[in-house]
Parts: C-alpha cells; structure tokens; sequence
DNA sequence: GTGGTCTAGACCACC
DNA sequence: GTGGTCTAGACCACA
C-alpha cells in the first residue's frame, strides 16, 4: 500500500476504511480485519492501526467485542456519511469555490477539466 | 488571524498572499509588507513568515531587494495562476470527484449545496 | 446482557453473583447454575465463565463438586460481605471523598443528586 | 511518581490534570509542561504522555499552540467539571448506592466509615 | 525549543 | 487468537 506525504498514515487507513462503508463494500455490523492483519496488508506498525481504530471507535463508525475484534457499527454508514458530508460542506466546498472564482472557474467546467486532465495524466503514466 | 490546524501556517500564510495577487488587490511589481509587519498583522512568529517569503521567493512570485524589502515579481500573476491551477487540478478536483461520488453528489448540486451551507453558517454567526 | 468496557467481562459476572449471595438470592450450600448455563445466559464465552467461577472458588466463596456442580460454599455469606466492604472501604470510598471534595459535594448532597440522576435517567428510558 | 496498576498511566495523568484544574492550581489559559516536561516530571515515556494530552485535547479541556505547546482553554474548568460530574453521578454513585444497599450502610455511616479507615491504613503506614 | 508520527518490540489481560 | 498499553528511539515539520 501507498501512502500520501501529506496526510499521517492512520488518518489513511481511516479514509480507506471510511471509503470502504460508504461503497458499501463493508456492511453494519460486519467484523473488520483485526489490528494486526491490517497492519500486514497495509505494510504498517500496527501501532499505527491501532490508532486509526481507536480514532474510528471515537467517531462511532466501529466498535470492539472484547477478545473478539472490531465490528462496525450498525450506525456505521449514517455516521460515516454524515462526517464526510460535513467536512465536504464546510471544508473542501468553500474553499474550492474561493479558488474557483480566483481562477475565473465556472461549475459548468469541472467535468471537462476534470476529463483533461484524467486523460493527461492517464497518458503520462502510459509513457 | 485564525489558522486552520491542518495546514502549516507559514503556507496558510503564502496561500493569502497568493490571493491578493490573483484578486487583483496586489499588483505585479509592487512592494508587499515586511516580514515584521505582516508577523505583526498575522499575529504570529517573524521565523514563520520568513518561511513564507522564502517559499514564495522560491516560486518566483516575489523578490527580495536587499535592505529595501519585498517585491512582486512582474510575472507574479502569470506563476501564481499556474500554480493554483495546477494543484486545483491534480490534486483538488479529484479528491473532490471522489468525495462526490462517494456521496452521491453530482455536479449540480455543488452550487445548492454551497449556498445552503454558507446561509446556515451564516444564520448561525448571526445567532 | 451488557457489560461495562473498563472492567474485564469475567470479574462482572463475578460482582452479579456475589450480589445474588448478598442480596439472599442465593443461599449458602445451594448449587449455582452450571459454567455452560452461566454462559448462555450472560452471552458470553464459556471460558470467560470458568474464570470467574475459578476467582469465586479462590476466594472460597464457591467450591466445586466434580462431575456434580459448583455450590456455595456454607461462609459464602460472610466471605462475601468482607470481600465487598473491604473494596469499598480501601478503594470506592477515598475515591468517592477526593471527587466529592474536587466537585465540592458534601455527603448531605448524595441522595438528592443521586434520586435526580435516576429521575432523569429513568425519563430519558421512557421516552 | 507511582501508578495504579488497575489503571492506564495516560489516563492517570489526565486525571492529575484535571485534578489540577479542578483545585484552581491550574487556571484556564494557562500554559501546562510541555510533552517532554511532564514526562520526565512522572517518570515516563514522552509518547505515553502524548496519549493523554491528546485525551484532554479531544475533550476540549487543552488546546495546542503549534510550536509553543499547550495551553489550558477558557473553559477548562467547567469542562472538566462537567466531566467529573457527569461520571461520577451516571457511575460511581450508582454503584456507590448499590453497595451500601448489599451492605446496610447508610449514607450517615459513610463519614464515619471513612475516617475509621483512613485512620487505620495511616497507623499502618506509620508501623 | 515545540508537538506529531512512525517503527520495533515487548508484556499484559482477556476471550 | 484478540486488543491495550508502554518503552525506546527515531525523524520530521514547525515556531
């Protein structure tokens, strides 16, 4: 696993995790791999696991069965959801707007530099 | 001044200045507050604006005339442009993307979105 | 049945039962339900049981018929009392005292914060 | 410093604090030992002292100058005041209650009971 | 100087 | 097997 410079590592995983509710690919209620199987799969110190669970169990998106390993919560994808539509709306929307009217960008032009620039760096890659 | 925590505040900083220069409030060539005085403004450490005007230094969006102070460089406009646009688009929009389709939002609904959130925070100030 | 996360699960089940023997519930000399039984019933692991089974027994306040049954044993009353006041003596009450004084609560406050507390508790149940 | 067992050291250490707010030797907007400080104060790894600031920050009852350190927030003292009270009545007094039911101890007897015992285990460290 | 993060490895209680 | 905690030590960004 690859892992950005910018962000902690455990917040990563977090995201990861967070993404893996809100596809669906994880259900409520299901058990999520233990610390220690994490931390092989994502090539970490589970130390590090250990603090993207305590930060997930805080947010009550998973809890622990002692003994046994985490679950997700029942509410998992409503609180999942709501964190991230919260953090959407009052962080990266405005400042995204900000930026947008500094660039003299429309929303009508998203998708199309969206697609550009997807294809240029798809291309890149490709080299 | 108010600082995000999850952003140095030496680049917060530098993110400021950029937009005085892409909204036009700073022009190309001009001579920008010293580094006291914008410590002093900034209400933070002189260290930590010197980090800024050296990041910006190292752009080429600002030039030091030795003894006198700082300076836009004449093509200030054109390399903070070109920045900003560029992460917007390597980096910004397609987190945002992701977000979104996470989400269900689509492209229509930033603008309801948006303002929505602005009112209600703005509701909420007025409290 | 739900148990508290500061204490570990086998020393819970444990309390319930010297509660049973306090409260007269259970009666000295008489036959406790089976591991398997207490089990079930708690929702809990088996082995967890046998823990807190071995704990009671190591304090005498059980004691094991092979192949028959864990009975309590004939002091099971008094053994209990003195485990239980000497806790609450040595441990919950200093305790007790230190945050009552921090919190400048006067023991004469106890019982009216204590029945509002269920009030309101009980309230929040109802609705 | 010496430590329970029955307890994790981080959260000790928060308790101090909170202890120490609560007593007003610690005021609100004050600066509190950094990190480093207070780990050598109590005999302990830095990072498990990061553990607890990072608790009593979660809390709202700290809060981090980046680069300078921590500092008590505005309204330390009613947080940790709510928090105390909180736990204590939902927790503590029930329990509290319970056990004086199972042991026929009346709330009159509590002061009694407690200075006995605290003269006792004096006399004993005295031996 | 400050805090933040990560690794490596250990020990423990618990299920 | 599970998670929880702690230590030791390292590196980093930041003020």
């Amino acid at each position: 696993m690859e892992f950005r410079d910018n962000q902690a590592i455990y917040a990563q995983i977090a995201d990861l995790m967070c993404e893996n509710v809100l596809s669906g690919a994880w259900k409520p209620g299901e058990r999520i791999p233990s610390i220690r199987e994490t931390a092989e799969t994502s090539q970490v110190n589970p130390n590090t696991v250990v603090r993207t669970y305590g930060y997930l169990e805080e947010k009550g998106i998973i809890r622990n069965q002692r003994g046994v390993g985490f679950f997700l919560s029942d509410d998992a994808y409503e609180i999942t959801r709501k964190l991230k539509k919260e953090t959407f709306e009052s962080r990266e929307l405005p400042r995204m707007f900000r930026i947008m009217e500094l660039l003299s960008i429309g929303i009508d032009d998203l998708q199309v530099i969206y697609d550009a620039h997807r294809d240029a760096s798809g291309k890149e890659k490709a080299l």
